[in-house]
DNA sequence: TTTTTAACTTACCCGTGGGTAAGATATCAT
DNA sequence: ATGATATCTTACCCACGGGTAAGTTAAAAA
């Protein structure tokens, strides 16, 4: 759905004429807010803020949104629908559990790309209203519970070792989403070099095999040292 | 240091005298305000609701504090340090760097049981100043080369199969800082519970082994359903 | 072309909440 | 006991920022 997936440069000439076209300029709204709670935070980011990003003033804002807690509210939405969307497309295809866990790995890291995306993973759901909070924690826990499908079906498969799949699914989702943490464009791997290395690692684990370590580092592995670090 | 680990009742007894006692004082308000804040973020946590909980007037906290940011800043100290205390620890005991990481990813659990723990990493660093902030960062960082180390040592003495330390610190502490956003004490599983699952899978991976599924699942298993998800 | 209506601006309101000034009272040292 | 000081309260200020009222202009419809 998104029109701009990309996010670098404002939105502003969607409101560059005054031509009729709510939709273009709703999601204009949201990728520009989406940004902004993501650099500054939900409670730093006055709507003047957003408003000035789009070179408008604040009142247009309210000709698509009825208040600031919708702006944040579209975002959880658009990002979770994002993410229900890779899973329904992995969950339709063929293969083991553990094929569809490493899939969702490899998706992962891809969504946490999109402003969308993280806005869901590292937003502070506090800043909601109870009801759309419980909206948004429904969402998460569909996000849950198609993971640990997967899982249960890896374990009766025999792709995954028998494990709680509870455990398993937070640790598995706790890597990925910790992704958004530390993400940088700029940042020396590419996303499918970050997926790959994410899938090795969760389905065979850092300990080394018996005898010798076999596998070797992945081939695009770059040594350069990032600024960022675990916690960041 | 902390003197009232558990955080249970309110630290209201603190103040229910007016004896000079400036240390236990100041710790009480951290205390409470740290629950606060994780309770309703910390944009949503008024001076007010903090002194109501102590039984104390607004005022009273700027005799132990200079504003609000000093004492979202000090629950940040308080809690890098718990970490890296641990991590010292670790980083003196003799073992394989595979063990250090585990005994890491063991303690991480514990932590995440701690408000000041769990104020690392769940509180936006946004709030802070940029120079706060560039303290915080930079104790991260610190954690975040400490288990490098770890790993960097677990590859050399090869008890961690070759990988590029930075991507398998990335995924290692994703995990296991993600506790702290679905860990519930009244949850089925204790904290040493969910360090030993923890610690297998990071180690040992998803995958089942080539033949058939030997690892038993963990003794300790409960069945039993939690309302929380992998995302909440 | 005229009319209608969406799109936007200028000017403003006002609740909220961090922070303070000034004073009262219990505690401690002497 | 008595003064000195830390402790805490009552009463208040005011900047900030979400949201609105009312009017203006441009675009689409008739």
């Amino acid at each position: 759905m998104p029109k701009n997936v990309t996010g670098a440069q404002p939105h502003r000439k969607a409101f560059a004429s005054r031509r009729r076209d709510p939709a273009t300029k709703r999601e204009a709204i949201l990728q520009t807010a989406a940004q902004l709670f993501l650099e500054k935070g939900y409670g730093r980011t006055l709507m003047n803020d957003v408003a000035d990003r789009l070179n408008i003033t604040k009142p247009a804002l309210y000709h698509y949104f009825s208040n600031k807690e919708e702006i944040l509210l579209e975002c959880y939405r658009w990002g979770t629908g994002l993410i229900l969307d890779k899973l329904s497309q992995i969950a339709a295809q063929k293969g083991s559990g553990l094929e569809k866990v490493e899939a969702f790995v490899g998706e992962y890291a891809n969504l946490m790309t999109v402003n969308f995306g993280r806005c869901v993973m590292r937003l502070d759901e506090t800043d909601l209203s109870p009801k759309a909070r419980a909206e948004v924690r429904g969402c998460k826990r569909n996000i849950d519970w198609r993971l640990r499908t997967f899982i249960r079906e890896g374990i009766a498969d025999g792709s995954i070792t028998p494990c709680d799949p509870r455990m398993a699914a937070f640790s598995t989702a706790g890597a990925v989403n910790w992704i958004c943490m530390w993400y940088k464009p700029e940042g020396p791997l590419t996303p499918e070099q970050i997926a790959a290395q994410f899938a090795r690692m969760l389905t065979h684990g850092l300990a080394a095999r018996r005898k010798r370590p076999v596998l070797q580092p992945n081939g695009a592995r770059k040594a350069s040292q990032l600024e960022s670090g675990v916690m960041s």
